[in-house]
DNA sequence: ACCTGAACACCGTTCAAGT
DNA sequence: ACCTGAACACCGTTCAAGT
């Protein structure tokens, strides 16, 4: 046929991530195919290959815009003010985040490459943008310690959250349901913070 | 070419389920394929499913042997002696599990069955069998509180665990070491054992 | 009774050929 | 320059036909 110069590159990207994500959305990474991403944009399957280097390069691209997107939220709830401490707000806000989007969420754990190929620098980048908010706004409720202990605990805590909503979001767990969930990471931060403030330990 | 009578039902399924280990263990579920288990047994593709209800049946029966392998480490680590207490025991014992055949750890976690389908009886009785013996390893360390109460908190801490050993193992979060990951978890048990023995909390 | 293997409806990915 | 679609090498799953 040749060419269509009905979208732009940029849109053509767009178009094809906004298709990913919808699949991944509604059927989750096992639904997804190049096929019926060319499918649903009605561009046949070449035509993602002209655009990402393969399937895989297309969902580490929705991973980036669940990475953003989950940064945002965590941003938007440090900022704006609330009785509760930073670390509760953060930690109940990773947990809200995976309840309200379950599948892009895990899409983040369940999506491996294939052995020996590295992950691009722009997404090692978001990560490190991701940890290091959590990480900043729980370290400063630490008070002892040097910046490094402190740096160590909050990974820990935020390790745990992560934990307690990775359990909630997998449906292999269901004894365990959001609402607990939200009890549980309540306790937990709780009591860590507790824990660092306890004497001795 | 009809019977071969060289192996029980019994030796076949298991055939089936060490291939489809094996193949696991060395690339992941997205390496895993019934034309590869047929291959690997000298059978034909069709025999899989004489044995098996189909791909996720097989995985599922894989996943069982994972969970009985886990549940047969913690319960040793729990009859042995040690210094430590049974919660710290029980937790490095889950990260070692994790650390030393990641893949099939990660398998617990990675593989969905199709929407709509629930998990078989005999494998949710695994997952309770395995959640008990947690709950049941790290409650009697705390010493107040209602039984339900400690039941949750029990929960709550391995859970935790879970969260810290899932980075630990997840290839995209590679700036947490297993060595980071015993520490973490050391000090998220020691941590969390103050917390919860300060007063007030 | 047990096992096969051809058949069907799918995949991911490439790339010569069209406009 | 851009996009196609046929082609290749794979899949999961079924089931009539063979021994």
């Amino acid at each position: 046929m040749g060419r269509r110069s009905t979208h732009t590159p940029q849109q053509l990207r767009d178009l094809i991530l906004d298709a990913a994500q919808s699949i991944i959305e509604a059927q989750g990474l096992a639904g997804l195919s190049a096929r019926e991403i060319a499918r649903r944009i009605e561009y046949s399957p070449g035509t993602i290959y002209n655009m990402f280097q393969n399937l895989d390069d297309v969902v580490l691209h929705v991973e980036g815009r669940v990475l953003d997107g989950l940064d945002q939220r965590l941003s938007e709830v440090l900022t704006s003010a609330g009785d509760k401490p930073p670390a509760q707000r953060v930690a109940q806000a990773y947990l809200a985040f995976s309840t309200q989007t379950p599948r892009l969420w895990n899409l983040l754990f369940e999506h491996h490459l294939p052995q020996s190929t590295q992950l691009p620098a722009w997404y090692q980048q978001k990560l490190e943008t991701l940890t290091g908010r959590m990480e900043q706004a729980i370290a400063p409720e630490f008070t002892d310690g040097t910046a490094e202990t402190r740096r160590d605990s909050a990974r820990a805590l935020w390790a745990a959250v992560h934990g307690i909503t990775s359990l909630a979001t997998a449906d292999k767990l269901t004894s365990v349901t959001s609402q607990d969930a939200v009890r549980m990471i309540d306790d937990l931060v709780t009591t860590y913070l507790a824990g660092l403030a306890a004497p001795k330990h």
